[in-house]
DNA sequence: TAGGCCATCTGGTCCT
DNA sequence: AGGACCAGATGGCCTA
């Protein structure tokens, strides 16, 4: 069943994949490589490159009005490479369709690939609508999602819960990482079936991991004061953690037209969850709450002691690696799959 | 104001 | 030859 979530997926992925190893280095060409030395016909007379701008003029493949003007200027020794061409009105005219066309041939394509991103957001762990991860950072996260689900092939079993964060953490930003394992709700010690006891998709004993599988409104997250419009309410920003939504998790409401994700499916996993609403309270907090939600800059001490656990880029532990506040965090956001049903299985396994 | 992210334009290269 | 792909340059927007 996991092969179908691969396939749902696949075709954006691998629409990205070679961008992605670009993006890293691993399957980088080299400008040496590609860009040979330009030649005479490259540049037309009087056409000094300017940053990256040429003469529109001047493209490559315009052989319909050639001219030969090799021996314009009398005695001034004949230059080697193809000939040069005289740009007629009509060359000119060309050439700019020609190029405009390629400008929205070139927009087109990469809209394309911005949309096979926003698809990529929506199925790895942490989509926001209204914060949305980097387009390096999607295919970072993509690629470690992809790995875990490997794992969890592989093995056949139910993984470590730090080592999956870990593992989906790999590489990505610092506020991404925050982000991700804010989604994922880990907690050391605890966990809050009790607060929210509608059967936890991820539920580890042990690790205290609980993740649900349907939205859901923890009434605690419904106070004024923590709703989206209030002064309280986190607005949009970078590294934000807005309506964030693990993947594994399934909304009900997802795609539905007055989805706005502000109110659904807040994830309640009480040590993060409780020092968000104490913070939500006073004016004198509110900054603190702020500065907690854009980068979780708890102090350390407080942020170990309450939430047991912090990550770190690769898991190691770090004073700004508190998970996020979770009022505008969801967890639900994708129709139901049987692909979750699996790995809801899986992890009860 | 610096830095990150992004969209767009552009020209070079590769492929069909 | 033309389209796809790629990477560099540039400027806008946003946030710390």
């Amino acid at each position: 069943m996991l092969t179908r979530l691969f396939s749902e997926v696949l075709p954006d992925v691998q629409k990205l994949s070679g961008w992605v190893e670009n993006s890293e280095g691993e399957n980088s060409k080299t400008n040496e490589e590609d860009l040979g030395p330009l030649e005479d016909d490259d540049l037309d007379e009087g056409d000094a490159r300017e940053g990256s701008s040429r003469d529109q003029s001047e493209m490559a493949g315009d052989d319909d009005d050639d001219v030969d003007d090799d021996n314009e200027g009398g005695d001034t020794p004949k230059k080697r490479g193809p000939k040069k061409r005289k740009m007629t009105p009509a060359r000119i005219e060309r050439s700019k369709v020609r190029r405009q066309k390629a400008n929205a041939r070139e927009r087109t394509r990469m809209h394309d690939l911005n949309s096979a991103l926003d698809n990529l957001r929506k199925v790895v762990p942490c989509y926001s609508k209204t914060q949305k991860l980097s387009k390096i950072e999607t295919l970072r996260l993509a690629k470690n999602y992809i790995w875990a689900l490997g794992e969890i092939l592989r093995n056949g079993k139910r993984p470590d819960v730090v080592s999956y964060v870990q593992t989906l953490c790999k590489g990505l930003s610092q506020p991404t990482t925050n982000l991700v394992a804010g989604c994922l709700q880990l907690n050391s010690r605890n966990f809050l079936t009790e607060q929210c006891p509608d059967g936890a998709l991820f539920h580890v004993p042990n690790s205290s991991f609980s993740v649900h599988p349907y939205s859901y409104q923890c009434p605690r997250l419904s106070s004024p004061q923590c709703q989206p419009g209030s002064s309280r309410h986190m607005r949009t920003h970078n590294y934000g953690y807005g309506d964030a939504v693990y993947p594994g998790a399934i909304s009900p409401e997802y795609n539905s037209p007055d989805y706005e994700g502000h109110l659904s499916s807040p994830v309640c996993v009480n040590g993060n969850f409780s020092v968000s609403q104490q913070e939500c309270g006073s004016p004198d907090t509110d900054r603190n709450y702020h500065y907690a939600m854009h980068y979780s800059g708890l102090s350390a001490s407080r942020a170990t002691a309450v939430h047991g656990l912090a990550f770190g880029p690769c898991g190691s532990a770090h004073s700004e690696n508190v998970p996020p506040p979770f009022h505008d965090v969801h967890l639900l956001h994708h129709d139901r799959t049987p692909v979750y049903d699996e790995l809801n299985a899986l992890f009860h396994k």
